[in-house]
RNA sequence: GCUCCCUUCGUCUAGAGGCCUAGGACACGGCCCUCUCAAGGCUGUAACACGGGUUCGAAUCCCGUAGGGAGCGCCA
């Protein structure tokens, strides 16, 4: 295994663009992604946009940007071009059609007039037998004849790969080790849809192996569909790239990432100011065993990957592990950078004190407040807060700021004289009148970037009444 | 139904027969620091799904059971 390791690997995304980039496929591009970057090999994006339907030219420009937002760059793609062009596979049907014909030829592959309704009845009626709803073999041995007669019918055909008899195909997966699948099992399934365009099992790994990939990584659902790319590769005498299969990404209750657990594309966690970084830092740890424990930069994480650490698994994507993420990778930025981040145009010492009390950007937009405007109502352990202190207190504290300009200290050993007050019970009602909260930056700088009078009027307003 | 896959603390994982009274990280609790939070330091709670084997010895190997998942699509 470290063999394979060590040679450069190619390795490839294949998504389809209908919809937006998904944590799951964003993990598994990171996972291919780093897989070229840490062998010193190629990384492939292609995009599989086979169904013309639901394939959309805006969804193929979204999942570019978003990878490249998460910091993933291809060697070949649509966009960039490269040596297996084109990378669309909406492109290359000269290329299928010239392997659909050698199939034909060699008695490999035939064309099933069967419709939908047809093969639906089917497979009904093979479940209630209790058997695998597997293709019944209907078209397989039809004559010239009768084929030239459904022609003549208008019927048209799709094109069916004619799975082997007795055939045990074996592979070794990159994570799930020899694997073994018997070709019986198998029914012979559709290579190219009526409508002439290229279904999934075919072009995928016909693709996969004309544009030289040596390491397939997919989800695990995959796995099972594994047996029968390989036979219709052997069957064209193409070459077997390896095949990786990675446990699923699952929410939190254990089931598939879906709608219902909130945010699930990268996108969604892009727009509530989730770092890419923080992003990566979190996917790299799931379904997968790093070296080392701590934050890693988009530089160092192509040589702290480990392909033979794959999870089989399934892994739970954790909210607040992400959640760590983000605030390691904010330790990082420096204030200027944070202000970007922020997209706003805060004063730098202001990004410097409250920075480190920010997660997402909301966060940021509360301390300005702060600072600025009105105080959001006080919760239950603020109103503790200042009920013990007491009126008197605030009534002191005020008189206390109008002579200390605006220093902490001055104000502090003023209002010890007259409370008797020290520590945190006098500088947590000072705190919790001041900013409305129990907890936030240090009290003196913030201090300084509250207006007096706002700062005095909040100390006056507790010691009117209870 | 058939085939295949998976199962270590709440979560992510280390572990490839003795180094495991099962290690680390996140989360959670405590202590220190401190006006608070965060950060940092120290520390605590917490797991080998179950049952049989094999072995001097099993989280690790074998066989079952249970639970979860995937595939069997003219969707990828």
């Amino acid at each position: 295994m470290s063999q394979s390791n060590e040679t450069r690997a190619v390795t490839r995304f294949a998504p389809s663009p209908t919809g937006s980039l998904h944590l799951g496929n964003a993990r598994t591009a990171l996972f291919s992604y780093l897989w070229a970057r840490k062998t010193g090999g190629r990384f492939i994006l292609r995009i599989e946009d086979t169904d013309a339907e639901r394939s959309q030219l805006r969804y193929r420009d979204e999942l570019m940007e978003q990878l490249r937002w998460l910091g993933l760059d291809w060697d070949e793609g649509p966009d960039v071009g490269g040596p297996s062009a084109p990378y669309s596979q909406a492109e290359r049907g000269e290329f299928y059609r010239t392997l659909y014909a050698r199939l034909e030829a060699q008695q490999q592959a035939y064309p099933c007039y069967c419709t939908p309704e047809e093969l639906e009845l089917s497979r009904k009626l093979q479940r209630m037998a209790g058997k695998p709803p597997r293709y019944a073999g209907t078209c397989r041995g039809l004559t010239a004849a009768q084929r030239a007669e459904r022609e003549a019918r208008g019927l048209k055909a799709s094109l069916r790969f004619a799975v082997p008899a007795g055939v045990v195909v074996e592979f070794t997966d990159a994570v799930h080790g020899p694997q073994r699948f018997a070709s019986g099992d198998i029914g012979d399934f559709i290579i190219r849809r009526e409508d002439g365009t290229a279904a999934f099992f075919f072009c995928n790994a016909v693709d996969d192996s004309a544009m030289g990939v040596t390491q397939v990584l997919r989800g695990d659902d995959h796995l099972t569909n594994t047996p029968r790319q390989l036979m219709l590769l052997d069957a064209l005498e193409l070459r077997r790239p390896g095949y990786g299969h990675v446990g699923l990404l699952v929410g939190e209750d254990g089931a598939p990432l879906s709608k219902r657990h909130g945010s699930t594309s990268a996108h969604e966690f892009r727009e509530r100011g989730f770092l890419s970084i923080a992003i990566v830092n979190q996917l790299f740890r799931l379904g997968h065993a790093a070296d080392v424990d701590g934050w890693l930069s988009a530089s160092d994480m192509p040589a702290h990957f480990r392909p033979d650490h794959l999870g089989r698994a399934p892994a739970r994507f954790e909210e607040s592990q992400l959640v760590h993420w983000q605030k390691e990778s904010l330790e990082r930025m420096s204030a200027a950078e944070i202000r970007a981040w922020l997209g706003s145009n805060d004063p730098l010492d202001f990004v410097e004190l409250v920075r480190h009390n920010i997660v997402l950007p909301p966060d940021a937009s509360a301390w300005r407040s702060v600072i600025q405007g009105d105080l959001a109502p006080l919760g239950a352990e603020e109103q503790r807060i200042i009920a013990a202190a007491g009126p008197a207190f605030f009534a002191a504290a005020s008189d206390a700021f109008a002579q200390s300009n605006r220093d902490v200290k001055v104000l502090a050993k003023i209002l010890k004289e007259r409370t008797g007050r020290k520590g945190a019970e006098l500088f947590m009602p000072l705190r919790v009148a001041l900013t409305g909260q129990a907890h936030g930056p240090e009290l003196a700088p913030l201090l300084k970037l509250i207006p007096p009078q706002i700062a005095q009027r909040r100390l006056e307003s507790h010691a009117q009444n209870s």
